[in-house]
RNA sequence: GCACCUGUAGCUCAGUGGAUAGAGCAUCGGACUUCUAAUCCGACGGUCGCAGGUUCGAAUCCUGCCAGGUGCACCA
């Protein structure tokens, strides 16, 4: 691995083991990234203790055992017992170049491990909103990274394509005749067909008397209703697709697994627990009560997995889901990015679920909280009106916005080009914004910030890369072509090539925090660093041949870091903005 | 009442137990005959909610309190 910080890590572990004998080899080095040096290993002042010693005196030995001349070039002892190290340029230069060549861009390959992950989670005639719009961002950026770690990921998009709301569905679909424009409503604005659906259950005894009855049709297995069922499933996929299509997301018709794919195992899921005593009735409900949950008044609270009418609920499905993760897919790891809120839930399946044996100690299932996303009120995000807002409706608007600014500042390019580009730079600043903050707070949702070139924001990324594209264009050559060599006399050339450095470990700290919005920090600090790089350096005009085959080198490699760190993000770079 | 999450610059947010807590926006001042000035540089701005504790060292770990949010039996 290229990355210094493991590098480092090892060579002092080396020499802690030299010094102190084999019981500290495995010692934490503390190795920290210093605004004295380039890194600082902090590992003497921890160990002074235990070895009953000063820690610059311990300091001193851990140097004195120290073997890193091919990689440093200072190394100074400072503070209370602070190691600074300073890194070689040539090292430096040495590592980058490796990033250049490498077609993972200095990201290794983890162990494979089979990794479900449960995103997304629309349901079939409603509309998506911005809950769901950032558990489909994250989770997608949580799927596509650890692909490229290697992992065997399957995406499950647990729809919610059973359930109750299905008799008022279908009947409201017979009423409207199959192939209607009501129908087909579906497809664009769903909302507009469940409303109407819900309007009249509401007010219409006898159709709400069908509804009961058509529920009780699709769970006996009815073939008239379910082919009805799927109908209204199949519609929905439409819409699901074109929202999917729109943010560039990677979810197809092969992810779907929606609740009713679990139907035949609910029944079997009840009687077991039943059978192994874990769950018992309550108030005619089959509930599984677990140590520890408890809820107002000191109440136990159950875990229902069997209503008092015999039907089942989210609970009984998603203990169906850790079993067939478990089972069927094999699952090392299981993700489950939904909302914050659903959090005891989880914790309830997940202890339910042990206590039957379906979640062995060896997978470990995590809870990916998604936080809400709020107005500029400090509240849930809402249209002017009240209403909440329409998630295409929204992509669109970001769409737009990015087109005025693009019509204001492109006027060179053609129409297509700038539709093109617009279309990038919305969509790319909405899941960058839901992607660059933790996932795990609410946070505030503002176009203008989102939209912007400056700060933290993926149209900031992706004009950078646009730049460095431009770059290549006026030069005539492609990136492939810079293969360097790379030498690095000008700090701000050092500064970048150190930057590079790090896009492997910080892909690596992804996938085990499950963290993309470390790398969106991360590629916005290689941004900068770049951009202050581009200020300093010129690169086509650089005074002599050498010079300027080792800055386009750099850049190449600061590209191919940006365009692959953004598309682990889902965000596209337009080759021109 | 119980549980979980959050509290860091005027605003939006980062921050791996390490030295003087960082970005972006906003404000103020500067930079364009130079590879995309939609980009950059500088300045200003902090009792890290409060109080204890652990530690050589705490925004970070522990306890208590305060404030906000969310959840807590048959919707999912």
């Amino acid at each position: 691995m290229a990355d210094p910080q493991e590098v480092l890590s090892r060579r002092v572990q080396s020499a802690l083991g030299a010094a102190f004998g084999a019981d500290y080899a495995e010692t934490d080095p503390v190795i920290r990234p210093s605004q004295f040096a380039d890194y600082q290993a902090n590992a003497a002042l921890a160990l002074a203790k235990r070895l009953g010693r000063k820690p610059r005196d311990v300091a001193a030995d851990i140097v004195a055992h120290l073997d890193v001349d091919d990689v440093c070039r200072e190394v100074e002892i400072s503070g209370p017992g602070f190691v600074n190290l300073t890194l070689r340029e040539e090292w430096i230069a040495d590592r980058a170049q490796e990033v250049l060549a490498d077609p993972r861009v200095g990201v290794p390959r983890q162990d494979r491990q089979n990794i479900p992950i449960d995103y997304s989670a629309p349901n079939v005639a409603k509309e998506m909103h911005v809950g769901h719009l950032r558990t489909t961002v994250v989770g997608d950026a949580l799927a596509r990274t650890l692909e490229f770690l290697g992992h065997n990921v399957i995406r499950q998009n647990h729809i919610g394509d059973w359930g109750t709301p299905f008799g008022m569905l279908i009947e409201h679909l017979l009423d409207t005749g199959e192939h209607s424009a009501e129908a087909e409503l579906v497809k664009s604005d769903p909302n507009a067909f469940y409303q109407a659906a819900k309007a009249k259950f509401d007010e219409s005894e006898e159709f709400a008397a069908r509804a009961r009855a058509r529920v009780v049709a699709l769970q006996s297995g009815d073939p008239e209703t379910l082919r009805l069922w799927r109908e209204l499933v199949d519609l929905s996929k439409v819409y699901f697709n074109r929202i999917y299509a729109k943010l560039d997301v990677t979810l197809t018709d092969h992810d779907l697994a929606g609740e009713s794919i679990y139907n035949d195992m609910l029944a079997p899921v009840c009687d077991e627990l039943e059978r192994k005593g874990i769950a018992e009735l309550s108030d005619g409900a089959l509930c599984v009560f677990l140590d520890g949950f408890t809820g107002r008044e000191g109440k136990p609270v159950p875990l229902i997995v069997r209503k008092s009418d015999g039907g089942y609920g989210y609970g009984t499905t998603d203990l169906a889901t850790v079993k067939y993760r478990v089972e069927q897919l094999k699952a090392d790891r299981i993700l489950y990015v939904i909302g914050a809120p659903q959090a005891l839930h989880l914790q309830m399946v997940w202890g339910a679920a042990r206590a039957a044996g379906w979640l062995p100690d060896d997978v470990t299932p995590f809870h990916v909280q998604i936080g809400n996303v709020l107005g500029s009120d400090g509240k849930i995000l809402r249209t002017r009106s009240g209403e909440p807002i329409r998630l295409m409706s929204l992509l669109d608007e970001a769409v737009e916005r990015a087109a005025k600014v693009v019509a204001e500042t492109r006027p060179d390019l053609d129409e297509e080009s700038r539709t093109a580009i617009a279309r990038e730079v919305g969509i790319g600043a909405v899941k960058y914004a839901d992607l660059s903050v933790s996932h795990d707070t609410e946070y505030t949702f503002d176009f203008d910030r989102m939209l912007a070139l400056n700060g933290n924001t993926g149209p900031y990324l992706q004009y950078a890369a646009a730049r460095i594209r431009s770059i290549f264009r006026k030069g005539e050559l492609s990136p492939e072509e810079a293969t360097g060599p790379i030498t690095l006399t000008e700090p701000a050339e050092r500064e970048l090539a150190l930057a590079l450095l790090g896009f492997g470990s910080t892909v690596h700290l992804v996938g085990d925090s499950l963290e993309p919005h470390r790398l969106c920090g991360y590629l916005f600090d290689l941004a900068q660093t770049f951009t202050a790089f581009y200020e300093k350096c010129p690169v086509l005009k650089a005074g002599d041949g050498a010079t300027r085959a080792s800055r386009l080198a750099l850049t190449a490699a600061t590209l191919r870091t940006l365009v692959q760190g953004l598309e682990l993000l889902g965000v596209h770079a337009p080759e021109r903005m």
